[in-house]
This record gives C-alpha cells, sequence and structure tokens, in this order.
RNA sequence: GGAGAGGUUCCCGAGUGGCCAAAGGGAGCAGACUGUAAAUCUGCCGCGAAAGCUUCGAAGGUUCGAAUCCUUCCCUCUCCA
C-alpha cells in the first residue's frame, strides 16, 4: 500500500462521511501540508473522551505532517448554535473567552501537538467586519437553501420560531474555512449542513472548497446514549488514573473496537492484530487494560498508567490496599466509640445509612482486614484501614466531640 | 369563553381517612457469579449511628389521625367555541 493509500485509511478510520473521499485523496498526494480545521465552543470547557473524538483525528492529521487550526468560536458563540434544543446561550465576555481559552489549551495540548496547531479565535475577522460586509455575507445564500437544513426544516413546518440570526450560524461558521483558507474541516454528524456551507463560501470567494469529514458521536459508558457528563457515561479528560481505569475496563464490550477506533493512536495495523487475538481468544479486559493504558498515558503520563489498576476504587487482590488510601477524620459524639454505619456514612465509603447496613448485614466491611460486626464500635483516637465492599478504602481516624 | 382530566418519592405509575416512607416497573447503587464485561440471581434504593426527622403541586382548614376530605391559589393536558 502507498504511503497516501496508508494514510487515507488512517484517516477514514472511524469518520461517518468523507465529503469528497477523492478530494481528499488528490490533496493528500499533493504533498502540500494542508490546513485543517476544527471550530469548538468558546463556553466553558469540560472536555471528556467523547469530544476527543475529534481531537484524536486531528492529531492523525498532526502525525501525517499537517497542520491544524484549532479555532475558537468566540464570535459564534453569541449566537449560540440552533442544532439540538438548547435554548438560547447568553453571550460570553472577553474575559470569560480568554479564561476558556487557557483551559482549552491545557487539556487539548495533551492529544494534539501544539508546535503543529494554529491556535485562533473567528473574533479575529468577524470583529472586524461592518455591517455592510455581513450583509454581503448573507447574501452569498438563500432562505430556500437554509431550510434544507434538518432542524431548521422541523421547526419551519412545526411553526416554531427561526431567529433571522439563526440563518447566520451556518454562514459564519462557513466563513471561518475561507478566512482560514482551510482545506479540510471536521466536525460531528449533526454539524454537517455548516461543513457544506463552507464548501459554498468558498467557491464564491474562489478557493478551493475544503474536505468535509463528520465524526460519530461517541455513546457514552453505557453503550447506548452519547457520552455526556449529565448522563453520567462519560470519562472526564480530567478524571484520575484510576478513575479512568475502573471506567474503561469496565465498559461493554462491545464498545471496544469503536472505542479504539475514534480514539486510539494506534496504526490500523496494531489495531488489527489485537482484533485478531480476542479472535483467537484473548480475554476481552486485557484488550481493555491496554486501551485503558494508552488513554491514561495520554492524560497522565506513562507512570500513572501502570500504576491506575492499584487506585481506590479498582477491584484489588485479596488483601491489597490500594496506593491512594484516602484520609479520613472522622467525630462522633458520644460515649463508648463510634458506631460502625455512622462511621462508614461519615467517611463517605457508602452512599447513605441504608447502603451501610445493607454491607454490614452481608459482612461486606472490613476493619483491619477482618470482617466487623454490624453494631460495633470503633475506638476513638486511632486510624483504622477500612473496606467497605469489594473496591473503597479509607483509612479512618475517630475522634471524639461534636 | 364552555366542558372535562390531571399534578405522588430520579422517571413511569398504583394508592381515595389509619396497616403509607407510600404497590409495581424502569433507572441507579451494592453483593454473588464472571473477565473489574454481558446475562442471571440477591439485597438496597427520602435523611439519620440511633432516637427520630422530612416527603405525595402550594398555602390554609377539618380530624385523635390526611397523599387521601374541605377552601383558596399555581401549573399541565384533552375536547368544544
Amino acid at each position: 500500500m502507498s504511503d497516501v493509500a496508508q494514510a487515507f485509511e488512517l484517516i477514514k478510520r472511524g469518520t461517518d462521511e468523507i465529503l469528497l473521499e477523492q478530494t481528499l485523496l488528490d490533496k493528500l498526494q499533493s504533498g502540500k501540508k494542508l490546513r485543517i480545521k476544527a471550530g469548538f465552543d468558546p463556553t466553558a470547557p469540560d472536555l471528556h473522551l467523547g469530544h476527543s473524538v475529534l481531537l484524536t483525528k486531528l492529531r492523525q492529521f498532526q502525525d501525517l505532517g499537517h497542520t491544524v487550526i484549532f479555532l475558537i468560536g468566540d464570535f459564534t458563540g453569541m449566537i449560540g448554535d440552533p442544532t439540538g434544543k438548547s435554548a438560547t446561550r447568553p453571550p460570553l465576555t472577553t474575559e470569560q473567552v480568554k479564561t476558556n481559552a487557557e483551559t482549552y489549551k491545557e487539556q487539548v495540548f495533551k492529544i494534539l501537538d501544539a508546535d503543529k496547531t494554529e491556535l485562533r479565535f473567528n473574533s479575529e475577522w468577524f470583529g472586524a467586519m461592518s455591517a455592510g460586509d455581513m450583509i454581503k455575507l448573507a447574501s452569498q445564500s438563500t432562505v430556500a437553501r437554509m431550510l434544507e437544513r434538518d432542524d431548521f426544516e422541523k421547526r419551519y413546518n412545526a411553526n416554531q420560531s427561526i431567529a433571522i440570526h439563526e440563518f447566520l450560524y451556518p454562514l459564519v461558521q462557513g466563513y471561518d474555512s475561507v478566512a482560514l483558507e482551510a482545506d479540510v474541516e471536521l466536525g460531528g454528524t449533526d454539524q454537517k449542513f455548516n461543513l457544506l456551507m463552507g464548501r459554498e463560501l468558498q467557491k464564491h470567494f474562489g478557493q478551493p472548497p475544503q474536505v468535509v469529514i463528520t465524526m460519530p458521536l461517541l455513546e457514552g459508558l453505557d453503550g447506548v446514549q452519547k457520552m455526556s457528563k449529565s448522563l453520567n457515561n462519560y470519562v472526564g479528560l480530567e478524571d484520575s488514573p484510576g478513575v479512568m481505569f475502573n471506567k474503561l475496563v469496565s465498559m461493554p464490550d462491545a464498545l471496544i473496537w469503536k472505542y479504539f477506533d475514534l480514539l486510539s493512536l494506534k496504526s490500523n495495523e496494531e489495531l488489527d492484530a489485537l482484533k485478531q487475538q480476542v479472535e483467537e481468544g484473548a480475554n476481552p479486559r486485557d484488550i481493555k487494560m491496554e486501551f485503558a493504558r494508552e488513554i491514561i498515558t495520554r492524560y497522565h503520563g506513562a507512570e500513572a498508567a501502570t500504576n491506575a489498576h492499584k487506585a481506590n476504587g479498582n477491584v484489588l487482590g485479596d488483601g491489597e490496599v490500594p496506593e491512594d488510601i484516602a484520609e479520613v477524620e472522622v467525630s462522633f459524639d458520644g460515649n463508648g466509640g463510634a458506631p460502625i454505619a455512622y462511621v462508614l456514612n461519615r467517611a463517605g465509603l457508602v452512599k447513605n445509612s441504608a447502603q451501610a447496613k445493607d454491607l454490614l448485614g452481608n459482612q461486606r466491611v472490613k476493619v483491619d482486614g477482618e470482617v466487623i460486626a454490624k453494631d460495633a464500635l470503633l475506638a476513638f483516637d486511632r486510624a483504622y484501614v477500612i473496606q467497605a465492599g469489594k473496591r473503597n478504602f479509607a483509612k479512618v481516624t475517630v475522634v471524639s466531640g461534636a
């Protein structure tokens, strides 16, 4: 396979759609350093693996020698993408945008190579644009064209309001491609219309139209709904190594290859080898561990990845105690010691007192390695290593007082 | 404007004066099993160590006792004009 063909296959991996594949091939073939654009909201970034799908794909482009433009849509943010249900978004102040950009950098450059990344804001060109310019831009498209967009059409037919400025959103995003002279733009599948608008505008401005690549939404750990913090099926980029390990190794098997395709920087050949192993009977758990190691290494370093499985919250071998065991002090107002159920709850080892009773009743609580009775009292002023259930540990000191 | 239905614990949904912290299902959590998976089974599932405390749209009232009865208010939905 030629280098270009191989590069193409890597780029294609996990994508939803590439428009047009041939154009991408030609661009890759040309040997030119391509300009790869992706836009991001200026809203507070709380990035999780779902967001990293795009970033990973961008990274692959970088590894192939191309330039990535990480565009923060601070101007676009004033409109708020009409995609989806979210209500009108309050405009951010310049200060907020700056702060968010900093946070972005911190998280994003764990994936992207900073030296091959242009960080840009679309206020650079839109801030300087006059009302006349904007009207000219608006003249580049038509109402009928806008109404082709799925959600606009639905809303229009359902007699729901569409504010004029919402029509501007695709135009503004599309114009970004003109301003940046993008060769390729990446986005989620829901961005398809906006991305295509970039092509049209580029043609109007005499530029070769960009290649549009859409990436599927990443399912969350439940394997059903898209990954999002509110559904609690996410792996946060800021999650601790132990938490990442636990979440990734516990994910449903059905997600393994999708996650590898979309999030791993391994080559296609390496992935094929892994698939081969599973087919030959390798334990999928070990493959998930391998995946977890790659991801944890990316965000926390190799050492953290090696030790992640020993973190509190993961299942450990019999008698093992996690490395990052939390030390907690619990105070109790009473004589003779604190009831174990009380301590469990106050130390955060159980969700509520009912669960404490449940665990105690099932003899799943160990204090210093020994199963403890459900009505036991813990003496004051000494430290106990308490294990609640299979995977929760804490070093607890009970003190007397209110 | 007229006629009707309804708001119950995360969601759906029973409950019409005491046995109701409130059936059942889903979600969630924990445990067994396993591969730290799935499926299955079991337990928990308002808060609290306990005593006890706080919930059934809101506020009042009747009663020994109210999610259940009465009054007022707020909100949602259906049909007619």
